[in-house]
DNA sequence: CTCCCTTCTGTAACACTGTTCCACACGAGG
DNA sequence: CCTCGTGTGGAACAGTGTTACAGAAGGGAG
């Protein structure tokens, strides 16, 4: 009745969720692809048998392990005093906690469960374009398409990012182009790097310029 | 002189481009996760040894694959009266041209060389920009979320394809979503199912609103 | 108490991955 | 002939996710 089992001697935890926490904390230190079963298993003072008889399998694991850190995700938060103003702040918002939580959206990407992470910001999006004056179909439209450039974003900078040493950056493309083909001075500006803080910024006003009606 | 050594009876070619052409073969049939040393190997009549011989690793050789794929990429060409709907034209190429060529982009992603795959459209629409009237720092400006939003958009809709069986949709998460908390026509809006072409299109249009000078 | 049955665990293995070590076959040059 | 560089195959290593199988431990039924 008040115990069945004695734990076993590590930890008051049972081992399912000792092995949950185990596989949180090696996604969190070392992302995604350092989630083994023998690592987690290890760490949980166990073997590897014993997160497959619990779960199933690798992926099963993870899932769980993802259930709990969206729910640890913080509500978005909508502040400014107009719905545009508003609308960039959630944008910023979004693109900054997934910034700062890679790989749970590494994790979310690989479990196909990408959609839930953004839900929220969805949600309070939505609710934006609506007080901008929007209806149906077209608010639908317009909060798809702020989603879906912010959430390109957000993928592509990421893999920008994960370049491999030695391969070609644009950059270094457009120096090696040779003259003539574009104007001068947009190539030498293309040669430059990209500040994606301003860059989202700037294509994020544009778009909303283009969405909104003023 | 003529010949150093009989090829190895099963092909003319040696083994250096057997193995190339293999691992192509399983690229584009398998994707980059089905080009194994041991398939590869196999297909060219040859043991995994003899890869690593030839190119030291199994990166290496997909770098020589890739290399090939990029080289028979067809060259974008803009069509259209203004240079806005060469743009819109350029981005659509671009667009259906990754979707046609998924493995390669899968590959190209992997190893960190996305940005060549649309460098000739990237030119080609720096091109069309400046023929709207821009110049310098504000036309890279341009060309570059004009290639954000269109790499993004790729990028994301292919995640969302790649969805596993059973997580839940956007759709889904708007349809368990609470009366109350957007608008009613907004909300069932957003429980249809996108047609991400005609997301595309719209978003890029808008965009265009906001980017190009009138 | 004995027996059984469910719950949970460890050992060992399977099939697979990229990669490396080592021996061995060649043909060319000294 | 002997050697040397060029290739090659066989076997192994370390790692992955996963599974078959044996066994321990406890509760309930006879």
């Amino acid at each position: 009745m008040t115990s069945l089992k004695t734990p076993p001697a590590g930890s008051e935890e049972p081992t399912g969720q000792r092995l949950v926490a185990a596989a949180r904390e090696l996604l969190l230190r070392d992302g995604v692809a350092g989630v083994t079963m023998r690592k987690v298993a290890t760490m949980a003072g166990v073997t590897p048998t014993s997160v497959y008889w619990h779960f199933g399998s690798r992926e099963a694991l993870l899932d769980q392990v993802l259930t709990a850190l969206i729910g640890e995700l913080p509500e978005p938060r909508a502040r400014g005093r107009t719905p545009r103003k508003r609308m960039l702040e959630l944008a910023q918002e979004l693109r900054a906690q997934v910034a700062a939580t890679q790989p749970v959206q590494e994790l979310a990407l690989e479990l196909g469960r990408a959609a839930e992470l953004s839900f929220p910001t969805q949600v309070a999006l939505a609710r934006e374009v609506a007080a901008s004056g929007l209806r149906g179909d077209d608010a639908a439209m317009v909060v798809r398409a702020i989603l879906f450039t912010v959430g390109g974003f957000i993928l592509l900078t990421d893999n920008f990012e994960q370049r491999v040493p030695g391969s070609e950056t644009t950059q270094e493309l457009w120096h090696s182009l040779g003259g003539g083909a574009v104007d001068a001075g947009l190539q030498r500006a293309m040669e430059q790097g990209v500040d994606t803080d301003v860059l989202f910024a700037f294509t994020l006003d544009k778009l909303l310029n283009g969405l909104l009606p003023d």
